[in-house]
RNA sequence: GGGGCCGUAGCUCAGUUGGGAGAGCGCUAGAAUCGCACUCUAGAGGUCGUGGGUUCGACCCCCAUCGGCUCCA
């Protein structure tokens, strides 16, 4: 093939470039890491930063878009984690080039530009490409999609022999359990025999699964809509979802056998060869160790980049898992200490200029990636002691069986990887039970199959009234129509109620007329429309085009907005104070309070706080101007406009400012100048995960009453203490050390008094056989007295049996003592003897052979049991006599 | 979302049918030394995660809850 080679990132370019020459308008990658949508983890194909489109919740914005998708994959039916690495092309983070039609062009112009770009423009031998098309399904009476094959004839100079029907496996796609879908057709390339991997190449062919033959390109038509029933009905606008894996297409373009010797990869596979001194030319797991440490390191660094942390559960746990693999194949290498981190270096040298996140975050990534592989050390370090003592415990009993179920244990309850178990078993010439790990590997998936389908929120607007404009940026209240009405739904022409976004929360309030009160509990956004949740107090649910009064709780929004301007002010104070590191990683606004997440490595210190406190405070003391406008994203960032990473902004953005202060892209709601805060306390700073703080605080009469309650505690102490607020402290210094000087005082008088009656008690002592028998009542207020004169019973006693009783609050208490040469000479149990006195009493107890305690409910039975007790012990003794 | 394990002294952890809260390291003081380290002796330090319940009695059993670790989706 003679073509000149292109870098990864001149395709890309091209890409984009072709498209652009196509009208088509060029969009930014979304965040990997999806802001709303809760049904995803990550964002996993091209499509669904414009699955609103598809669901008709959201309005285009252009009718033709391209652009290039970061993508995460690590779970589902054709990408197990496990096979990532071992193979040349599956990968965890991959990017996806798309381009979309949405109700524009449809099969012949997705079709024809595909060809063009492929053979025209990059070259491609169009004797070695191959199309696939859907070939019917009956029992969703569908027919062969024969207008795509014909067009692909007319269209290109595809070889007709390569046009080829399959099923609905593999060329019909669908969203999900319902929603659009429609037929697809891929192009699929022969990359030549040598890439053969059957045996036997009759059977090889597109779609056999062969290394040969891989798919570049899919184009998606979506004309269906799945209802909830199962049943497909065509849309009234058809669309196009087309998505290209670039990762091959550069191994194809660049000529190389594996996406790894793609420049997408080398640079990281050769910074792993410089640290572990291996190549991966050497085969075998060391090889599938570069591919693994290389393909993580990027899904790891653009889910952070992106927001996400590694933690336990839900995407925090997928990274979490991604990064012990990484690990893992780390060790495979010889590297035990951390290292994974220094990856992402060379990474952001290759993608930085592309996805600039990485390059910017690049310090935070890799303190993060080092904290998760340090606490992997720890966690293999505990295994390691457990799989040792379990080892040894099998070795023992002369065993060379390590059980899967203490495996499992290792793997299941202590993170521990079964090939590790495997690899220790094997050097101490034990073997896994593997095939018992499966078992219980399996009885652990069955317990969690929660079926957790994905369900989509959609809502019937009728368009032509138009929909959901906020006015509330000026407007609290505002007299419109009703849009849509469902049970506890209501959907406004214009709403001056914010929906929850941006950290804050949404608006309540009530939407009426002079026939009904609806209350407004909550307000959320669904695609484009600002939906009113709540309830109908008066009336019925009014119809369409129903003219109402909607109106805000204006209370609750001014104190919301104390509290997102506060936001603005904070972080800028962080900033300032703390260092240019500082993100926003989150926030929440509430009208009570405000919470503020960013990144720093570490406690902000007290006097930091102060000085963060303080200079917000200032600010809002000079009672700054805040104002807002809307202008292109890139105007608002030359600006100085702090925008949030892992956003997704569209083109034009809202940027609020604090006059000479903050500058930040915003859609949210604020004060009209500093001075309405108020005042602003922080009432805590906290840690969250590692890497990032928590601030909360508080603003306006919050803070008053705050103050307030806090005043009166304090204000209540003093006069409790009988002293003026200021001397608080030192008083209850002085009580403590008062109290502990009559602690020891009581303890002594305790040890006396207790020291009498026990030597009152002995006196009264009875000899049986050649020890002695104490018997007694005495005053204590707890038990741990009581037995403290046990003790110095048996101290002073020399040989003998002791039972001493105490009433406390109604009930008896009983402490019996034997001797230790009893204990040995007569076998006598101190457990035994009480249990009996007890029983009598009406109660129970036990203990060892020289101490024992037992207790009744009442004590009114006590003293008749306590005259047994010389019966007792005789009797004990006779027993072991006899 | 469903499981498993763990929260005991400043740190690492023991604590077995429910019957006096422990060890090692660290800390303080003393002995020894010219001084330090080592050593020896003594001591301080515990709401046994939190809240209920069962029991005469709960670190231990039951329920709830919070936090950490971990596996599966």
């Amino acid at each position: 093939m003679d073509r000149k080679q292109m870098t990864s990132q001149e395709i890309r370019n091209s890409f984009l470039d072709f498209f652009r020459s196509k009208n088509h308008h060029i969009v930014p990658s979304a965040p990997v890491v999806p802001q709303s949508d809760p049904t995803l983890l990550f964002t996993n194909a091209g499509m669904n930063q414009f699955k609103d489109i598809f669901l008709g919740n959201r309005k285009r914005t252009h009718p033709r878009i391209a652009d290039s998708q970061k993508c995460i994959r690590v779970s589902g039916k054709h990408n197990d984690l496990e096979e990532v690495g071992r193979d040349t092309y599956h990968h965890t983070f991959f990017e996806m080039l798309g381009n979309w039609s949405f109700g524009d062009y449809f099969k012949a112009e997705a079709i024809a530009w595909a060809w063009e770009l492929l053979v025209n423009v990059w070259k491609l031998p169009k004797e070695r490409l191959y199309a696939t098309v859907f070939g019917g399904d009956e029992t969703e009476a569908l027919d062969r999609d024969e207008e795509t094959a014909l067009m692909w004839q007319r269209m290109t100079e595809i070889d007709p022999s390569h046009i080829l029907y399959f099923g609905k496996k593999d060329n019909f796609w669908e969203m999900g359990e319902s929603g659009p879908c429609g037929p697809c057709s891929e192009i699929h390339i022969d990359l030549g025999p040598e890439y053969e991997s059957f045996a036997d190449p009759r059977k090889s062919g597109v779609n056999t699964g062969s290394a040969r033959y891989i798919e570049l390109w899919n184009l998606v038509f979506i004309q269906y809509n799945r209802d909830a029933a199962g049943k497909l009905h065509l849309l009234p606008a058809k669309h196009v979802d087309t998505g290209a894996g670039f990762e091959r297409l550069v191994a194809v373009l660049q000529n190389k056998g594996s996406n790894y010797a793609t420049d997408l990869f080398a640079p990281i596979q050769e910074a792993i060869a410089d640290f572990t001194k291996r190549n991966a030319s050497e085969g075998g797991e060391v090889q599938v160790g570069f591919n693994v440490l290389s393909d993580h390191i990027r899904a790891l660094s653009f889910a952070i980049a992106d927001g996400a942390i590694p933690g336990n559960e839900g995407r925090g746990y997928v990274l979490r898992r991604l990064l012990r693999r990484a690990a893992r194949f780390g060790r495979v290498l010889g590297m035990q200490k951390p290292f994974i981190y220094r990856l992402v270096s060379p990474l952001s040298i290759v993608m930085g200029g592309a996805y600039p996140e990485i390059s910017q975050r690049r310090d935070y990534i890799e303190r993060v990636i080092r904290a998760e592989e340090e606490s992997f050390n720890q966690t293999l370090d505990r295994g390691i002691d457990i799989f040792e003592s379990q080892a040894a415990k099998i070795l023992a009993r002369g065993e060379t069986v390590f059980p899967g179920k203490d495996a499992f244990l290792l793997h299941d309850t202590y993170g521990f990887p079964l090939d590790l178990t495997q690899l220790m078993a094997q050097e101490k010439g034990l073997q896994v039970d593997a095939s018992s790990f499966q078992v219980e590997m399996e009885k652990q998936r069955k317990r969690s199959t929660g079926s957790r389908e994905a369900v989509y929120q959609t809502v019937d607007v009728d368009e032509s009234l138009g929909g959901s404009e906020f006015v509330g940026y000026i407007a609290d209240e505002i007299e419109t129509q009703v849009v849509a009405a469902e049970d506890k739904r209501l959907i406004l022409r214009e709403t001056p109620f914010y929906a929850e976004g941006g950290g804050q929360v949404g608006d309540r309030g009530w939407i009426e007329n002079d026939h009904i009160r609806f209350q407004v509990e909550d307000t959320k956004q669904i695609g484009e429309h600002i939906v009113h949740f709540g309830r109908l107090q008066e009336g019925s649910l009014p119809d369409t085009g129903d003219p109402v009064r909607a109106r805000i709780d204006t209370a609750r929004r001014r104190a919301t907005e104390r509290n997102h301007t506060v936001t603005h002010l904070l972080h800028k104070a962080l900033r300032q104070v703390l260092g240019e590191h500082v993100h926003q990683a989150g926030s929440l606004v509430h009208p009570d309070y405000m919470r503020f997440d960013f990144t720093h490595y570490e406690k902000v210190v007290e006097t930091d706080l102060r000085r963060i406190e303080r200079i917000v405070n200032e600010r809002i003391l000079e009672n700054r101007k805040v104002s807002w406008q809307m202008l292109p994203f890139k105007e608002a960032v030359q600006k100085g406009a702090m925008a949030l990473f892992g956003e997704k902004y569209g083109d034009t953005v809202r940027m609020v400012q604090v006059a000479d202060f903050s500058s930040e892209l915003c859609g949210g709601t604020h004060v009209r100048a500093t001075g309405e805060i108020g005042e602003f306390i922080i009432i805590s700073e906290s840690a969250v995960a590692a890497g990032i703080r928590r601030i909360e605080a508080i603003t306006g009469l919050g803070v008053y009453e705050y103050l307030r309650s806090r005043e009166e505690t304090l204000r209540l102490a003093g006069q409790v203490l009988g002293c003026a607020v200021d001397e608080v402290p030192q008083r209850i210094q002085s009580l403590l050390e008062e109290r502990k000087e009559l602690d020891v005082e009581v303890r002594n008088l305790r040890q006396q008094s207790a020291r009498e009656q026990v030597a009152e008690i002995l006196d009264q002592a009875v000899e049986i056989a050649d020890f002695r028998v104490a018997v007694g009542r005495l005053e204590t207020r707890t038990m741990e007295d009581l037995k403290n004169a046990g003790d110095r019973l048996r101290e002073t006693m020399g040989s003998g049996v002791g039972v001493l009783a105490t009433e406390i609050e109604g009930k008896a208490n009983l402490v019996c003592m034997v001797t230790r040469d009893l204990v040995e000479r007569y076998s006598l149990h101190a457990g035994e003897i009480v249990k009996q006195i007890a029983r009598l009493a009406g109660g129970g107890g036990g203990g060892s052979p020289h101490m024992a305690t037992a207790g009744a409910k009442s004590s009114e039975k006590l003293s008749e049991a306590l005259s047994q007790v010389e019966k007792i012990v005789k009797s004990a003794i006779e027993q072991v006599k006899g």
